[in-house]
Order: structure tokens, then C-alpha cells, then sequence
DNA sequence: CGGATTTGACCAGCGC
DNA sequence: GCGCTGGTCAAATCCG
């Protein structure tokens, strides 16, 4: 809030050059990017501030590896398409993907953690910020999966002995866009402020996040669009090493246990399940759309071609019609896909874990 | 008092 | 090589 304004004086220092850059690019490279309608789910926050001790949110920020996108976090039915953005970023992880990638990526990883390997920008112009295409070269380190990251961590604290001829890892990302009048959603993590940015181009500051949870390396960046300030982007970065300190209280029963708990702070906050670790299933969740498993939720969503930078990666909008119950908007839903998802996206596969 | 936030400084990567 | 920028550190400060 405030400290938007404090910043002010350095933003100054950007108010010019190139447009839209700040997030969009890195979202961009990092090949998803979802946008959540969310009212003010967050607002309560107040106790205790930023640490963010709410919860719901996404349980999931195990956030395997953002390459592979949501998509594959999310075991769902699959949809035959979505937008060309989706494809796009689907494409990386399947069959298609960028030359770089497909000289690092040798096959796909049957283990969770190597499935962070998989990051790379779907888009070519990704490195901009994005160092998740460094990710590719440190890709035996990642591999060791998040393990990884608690050294990681560590040896970032004494930083300033960091590694020379060793690139800076970066853990994959995830970036999703939020309406939100908040700008820490909660995600049912507990994260503490770190640091904060001005953020080039933009009049909003980032904020740097990093979980709390000892050993857990994740972290995550807040900033709000400059396009349109009513748009919270969230980037995770990491995967989570422990299960969110929330309980999901408020599971919707319907979903899988597996998603349950990342949806079930739902009520009270905007959750993204926690990825299922199937990087086997890839060839069939390649083209699934991320919402789909929104299905479950009393979430009224509709996809939207509107985006950052219009270029590669979906976009969705999440509205949460905080007026009525969300028992009434989850009957409303029928809680099918369909309820989001428009029908012709749906294809089926209905089995691949989730029984929706 | 302990934990979280603020914020200036520092460092590394990248483009020119 | 230099400057810019993103990311992180860490001391100071705030807050319950």
C-alpha cells in the first residue's frame, strides 16, 4: 500500500522504456500464466501482515515445474484446446518443444522432483527475465529435485561466496494473474517478505516472498499489473517441501483427496491443487487445461483471450461471485467441467486420476 | 521479545 | 567493460 507510494521516487527512474515488460515477459518465458478474478479474498490478512499465515490458496505451490505449466499439475480431464497460448505452452512439454529444450530435455522424467527439469520458456523472447531457462543448464542439479532447493537455499544465504562459473538457479515458475484488491493472496503457505523491488515500467512495486517453512525454498513474487492495477501477478518459483500449514478445512468434498487440500481453502481463498507428480501422464495432460479442475469449485470461470501481452500463454479469469454462497455457486456449477470450461474445450479423459 | 516487514546496499546476469 | 536490472541480504524497524 503504502509502500507503493514510497516507491514512487524509483519507479520514476522506469516510468519509461520498453512496455511490457516486467511480468509479462517473465510470464511469458515461463510459459503459463493464469488469471484469477478474485475479489478480496484476502483482505483478511491483517494479522500479523505480509508472513501471509492465511491460507487456502494454492496448496499445491509444489509447483513442479512450471514448463509442463499447470496443465500437467493439475490431473484433470483434458481438453482438446484452449487458446493458442495454451498450446503453446503445453506444446513445451510434450512433443513440441523449443530447440533448447529439446536438445536438454531427453525424455521426461518419471520422478516428480526431476520434472522441474522440463522448465523452459515457451516462448523464445522468455529469457527476459525468466531465468528459468537456466533451469535447463543446471538440469542434473535440479534434478535432485527440491531437496536441491534446501541447499539451495542455504547456500544462498552466504551468497556472497556464491559459485561464479555456476549460474544462479532458478526453480521453475509459475505465474498466475490474480483480480485481487491484495496484493499477498493467500495461498495456505506461510511466506515472509524478503525484499521488494520497483518494478521497471510499472508504478507497483514486487515484493519478494519466500516461504517460511524451514527447508522449503520457495518462493514467490508479488506485483501488480501496470496495465491494469486491479490485476495481482503472482510468480512461484519452487517447489514446496512440506504440506501447507493450513489445513483445508473447508474441503469441498468432491475432489481428490490430492486436490482437496489445495482446493479446499477455497472459501476463503484461491487455491491451486497440489500437482500430482505425473509426469508420466504428460502425453495425456499436455493439452488439459488448467481450470479444469476448478471444475470442483464454486468458482464461475470463464476463459478470456484478454492477456498480458496477448502472445503465448492462456489466460483465464476466475470470477468468484463472493455475493452468493459458494455452496449456491458450486450448484450452480453442477461442479462440471463444463461449468468452466466451455464444452468444446472439454475432451475427455476422464479418468487420468481425477474423477471429476 | 520474537517474528515479520522495510529498505538500502550488494551481487550477478545480461545487453550494449 | 560498463551500466542496467532483477534478485537477495541483512540491519533497522515495526508490531502483536
Amino acid at each position: 500500500m503504502r509502500k507503493y507510494m514510497d516507491n514512487k521516487k524509483e519507479e520514476l527512474k522506469f516510468e519509461n522504456s520498453m512496455s511490457n515488460s516486467t511480468f509479462s515477459d517473465e510470464i511469458q518465458g515461463n510459459s503459463f500464466a493464469a488469471f484469477f478474478d478474485m475479489p478480496t479474498c484476502d483482505q483478511q490478512g491483517g494479522g500479523g501482515g505480509g508472513g501471509g499465515d492465511q491460507k487456502g490458496f494454492m496448496d499445491l505451490l509444489g509447483i513442479p515445474e512450471y514448463n509442463q505449466s499447470l496443465l500437467d499439475w493439475f490431473p484433470t480431464p483434458s481438453t482438446t484446446t484452449t487458446t493458442t497460448a495454451t498450446t503453446t505452452a503445453t506444446a513445451t512439454t510434450t512433443t513440441t518443444m523449443p530447440p533448447q529444450q529439446q536438445q536438454q530435455q531427453p525424455q521426461e522424467q518419471p520422478l516428480p522432483e526431476s520434472s522441474e527439469v522440463l522448465n523452459t520458456p515457451a516462448t523464445p523472447n522468455s529469457s527476459s527475465i525468466s531465468s528459468s531457462s537456466n533451469e535447463a543448464a543446471n538440469e542434473e542439479q535440479i534434478k535432485a529435485g527440491h531437496e536441491e532447493d534446501q541447499d539451495q537455499e542455504k547456500t544462498k544465504k552466504q551468497l556472497k561466496p556464491k559459485k561464479k562459473n555456476q549460474k544462479r538457479q532458478r526453480e521453475p515458475r509459475f505465474a498466475f494473474m490474480t483480480k485481487s484488491e491484495v496484493d499477498h493472496l493467500d495461498d495456505g503457505y506461510r511466506w515472509r517478505k524478503y525484499g521488494q523491488k520497483a518494478v521497471k515500467n510499472s508504478p507497483y512495486p514486487r515484493s519478494y516472498y519466500r516461504c517460511t517453512t524451514t527447508g522449503c525454498g520457495v518462493k514467490k513474487r508479488v506485483e501488480r499489473s501496470s496495465d491494469d492495477p486491479s490485476i495481482v501477478v503472482t510468480t512461484y518459483e519452487g517447489q514446496h517441501t512440506h504440506p501447507s500449514p493450513v489445513t483445508p478445512r473447508g474441503s469441498i468434498g468432491i475432489m481428490p483427496e490430492a486436490t482437496a487440500a489445495g482446493f479446499g481453502a477455497m472459501t476463503s481463498s484461491f487455491v491451486i491443487p497440489q500437482p500430482q507428480y505425473q509426469q508420466q501422464h504428460h502425453h495425456h495432460l499436455l493439452q488439459q487445461h488448467p481450470y479444469m479442475y476448478s471444475s470442483q469449485l464454486p468458482l464461475n470461470i470463464s476463459t478470456s483471450t484478454t492477456n498480458l501481452n496477448s502472445s503465448s500463454f492462456p489466460t483465464f479469469i476466475q470470477e468468484r461471485h463472493f455475493g452468493t454462497s459458494p455452496s449456491a455457486s458450486l450448484l450452480r456449477d453442477h461442479g462440471l467441467l463444463q461449468d468452466i470450461v466451455p464444452s468444446q474445450m472439454i475432451r475427455k479423459e476422464p479418468k487420468e486420476e481425477y474423477n471429476g
